[in-house]
DNA sequence: AGGCGTCATTTTGCACGCAAAGTAATTGAC
DNA sequence: GTCAATTACTTTGCGTGCAAAATGACGCCT
């Protein structure tokens, strides 16, 4: 019965615009959900994943001008200066003007942001806990991502 | 020289807030990095990556709800009411109020969205050449972030 | 010294992403 | 049948992410 029926919800012959097999749709998705995981998280410590990461990074090394916390957070100057600014409000850190070149501006973490690091370090396992991944799949996972950041480099 | 000095630029110690050493952060910036690729290729289809999103979705199955597109798509309704505005404007998708209940709202493949269809078989080509990833790699890219997106589900 | 190109950062404008609150229609309990 | 809970979607508010334009400082060339 029906027969030769217009078939409007086609599903009909796989394409290679299916969502379901693009690589790009599952890490879009990933990021996402990853980002949301850390929300809940980070909630404790009044910061967003992008702030979280800048924190991060200065913990790690600071006095550095934003064009150099730009290169290693990977985030452009246009996100850092409204999220820096954010973190100033919440005298996470200090920014001031290079000596010797007004251009150019440094950040360094504050005595605030100093101490935020202990909290900040239940992070990572409480993360690694969500998700639940072995070491392998992670370290696997991330080096395909670096690869792929590799190559899209601008 | 310089005895016990204490070691301002520290990169002391590694720590597990190292930015370096998290795959999120990698896999942040790997998503980041596949948008802004995929911006050069859809901005001649005039199109966003999300909303690249959502009609492929629609290409693939249309005549579906907002809540069934949220599934499909991983966008959550509150980015998809906005978006689909704009796929509207632009004339790519019908929306009408579903019979039986006024609540639901069904969305479908305009014609101008149907022919929009064959420019866009190109781009997934385009987006693989720009990636230059073996199969095998994507596969399991692909596998990993399902894998973690499983797990962190709401 | 004056001027011009370059560099660091900021601003602007637009589109998400999402939690939370709001609205309207439907269902379910009694 | 009525009314409260639920469901589907919209709205609001805030923080990115980024291209492009604007701003201000530096540095070199002559």
């Amino acid at each position: 019965m029906t027969p030769m029926k217009k078939n409007k919800d086609q599903q009909g012959e796989p394409s290679a615009l299916d969502l379901d097999r693009q690589v790009c749709h599952s890490l879009y998705s990933a990021a996402n959900a990853l980002v949301r995981a850390y929300r809940q998280t980070l909630e404790k410590l009044d910061l967003t994943y992008p702030q979280y990461v800048v924190m991060m990074s200065l913990w790690q090394k600071d006095g550095v001008s934003i064009s150099n916390l730009s290169a290693h957070t990977r985030f452009d100057a246009g996100t850092l200066t409204p999220l820096l600014r954010r973190l100033q409000d919440k005298r996470l850190i200090d920014v001031k003007v290079a000596k010797g070149d007004e251009r150019r501006k440094i950040v360094s973490v504050s005595r605030q942001g100093r101490s935020l690091k202990k909290s900040a370090e239940k992070v990572p396992g409480q993360i690694a806990c969500a998700v639940d991944m072995p070491a392998e799949d992670a370290l696997k996972l991330k080096g395909l991502c670096e690869t792929l950041v590799g190559k899209l480099k601008r």
